[in-house]
DNA sequence: CTCGTTTTGTTGTAAAAACAACAGAAATGT
DNA sequence: ACATTTCTGTTGTTTTTACAACAAAACGAG
């Protein structure tokens, strides 16, 4: 715990928590705590969860695959984010998605029905941790929206200049790096691998942008 | 107000308050109604808004036109849901979409930030709107991520299945009407609606399914 | 360092989608 | 009831994508 105190002090639902509350909310909360392979699942596809998932070290994957074998990336977790919060609210709901650990990861998961019910002990972070859930709920939406507008882009190379300029745009920076690889970055915007990188070779060709491995440059 | 109190009392906003209360949300919030004809905005791309929307009558749909004229459908909003709540609640980020009424509507604003707020006349309601709130988000959440599965598909036919049978999912029925003309639902899908009117009449022709105008049977 | 594995780019082909144009059907307004 | 507009299905063409196969590069484990 005490390792992880300046990861959490960083999220967003324990913003204006001072430590000791932080901790106070973690026991409260019932607080587990549980390490993840590099592959592992932290949870899949039709399960029921109960528990607020917070990654502490690694990096996370919301992902799906469908009958057929496509694999589709919803979202990348880094650390001091949270998951799965959608589906803990609502427990009677199947989760819709996998989670898997695409490096070797912590994850803290916190009882959200104990969040949402008054607190016996007079807890009285519960409110500022509720609104702080709320807000990253709005937060998710339009990341999600963010994301919608990527993907229903007709062409490859649209797909790819909505998200490049996007992620320019989050960095403030022509010059950035994506946290996916090649196969990833297909994955995340429904496409071809091998169509892609055609595509996105092309694109350099034509001097719209630079790459190499994952750091980008638009031109 | 009172012609719409048994509308707003399938609001999933005001579950579990009385009707009186929810008449005292609504001043304690400051709300504000307004008509729109068919076709006109109610709020668009890049505007920042603090109201959240609470559509009383008519229809509504969250929708974005990228510079090519491309037109992407993200949710249809029927009477009773509420809309723009990811917005307003940072009113610092930039709506993302377009909020068009489809058919002639009423809408009910309700200011955000008194509802973030406590209370100085001792409003008891807002911890159980605000927590109404969160639900409603984490159901958007599932939405959005639901849509993805659906548009993340590779062909036509498949995202056409998909939403299909999610459609027939939420309706526990294989004979269903859907809340979308062809060009809308190519809209909803990112397919070209001539393509995918084809395509369902080859699906119709292989006997997957029937349809008569908006009224869908799985086969 | 070396071998085996993973990642990436490249090419060709087959399948699918976008696009465009149009005709018939349905809906709308007067 | 009629004229006009919108909606839907159909067809043919062009563009784009998916798929498959492969070689070079990068990476990792021993």
């Amino acid at each position: 715990m005490k390792k992880y105190i300046d990861i959490l002090k960083r999220n967003h639902l324990f913003s204006g928590v001072s430590e000791e509350n932080i901790e106070a909310i973690f026991s409260c909360l019932s607080a587990t705590f549980k390490e993840y392979k590099k592959g592992e699942y932290i949870f899949r596809q039709g399960e029921h969860i109960e528990n607020i998932c917070i990654l502490l070290s690694g990096s996370v994957h919301i992902q799906s695959d469908d009958y057929w074998g496509n694999r589709s990336i919803v979202s990348e977790v880094t650390s001091g984010e949270m998951f799965g919060e959608s589906y803990a609210v609502h427990g009677s709901s199947a989760v819709l998605n996998d989670a898997v650990a695409t490096s070797d990861s912590t994850v803290a998961f916190l009882n959200v029905n104990r969040l949402m019910t008054v607190c016996s002990n007079s807890c009285v972070f519960h409110s500022t941790v509720i609104k702080n859930l709320l807000f990253s709920l709005t937060h998710k939406n339009r990341n999600l929206m963010q994301k919608l507008t990527h993907i229903s882009k007709r062409t490859t190379r649209e797909k790819l200049i909505s998200y490049l300029s996007n992620q320019a745009k989050l960095t403030g920076s022509n010059s950035f790096s994506i946290p996916f690889n090649r196969q990833q970055l297909a994955d995340f915007l429904s496409v071809d691998r091998s169509a892609m990188s055609n595509e996105l070779s092309k694109m350099k060709t034509e001097g719209l942008l630079n790459f190499d491995k994952n750091n980008f440059t638009l031109l």
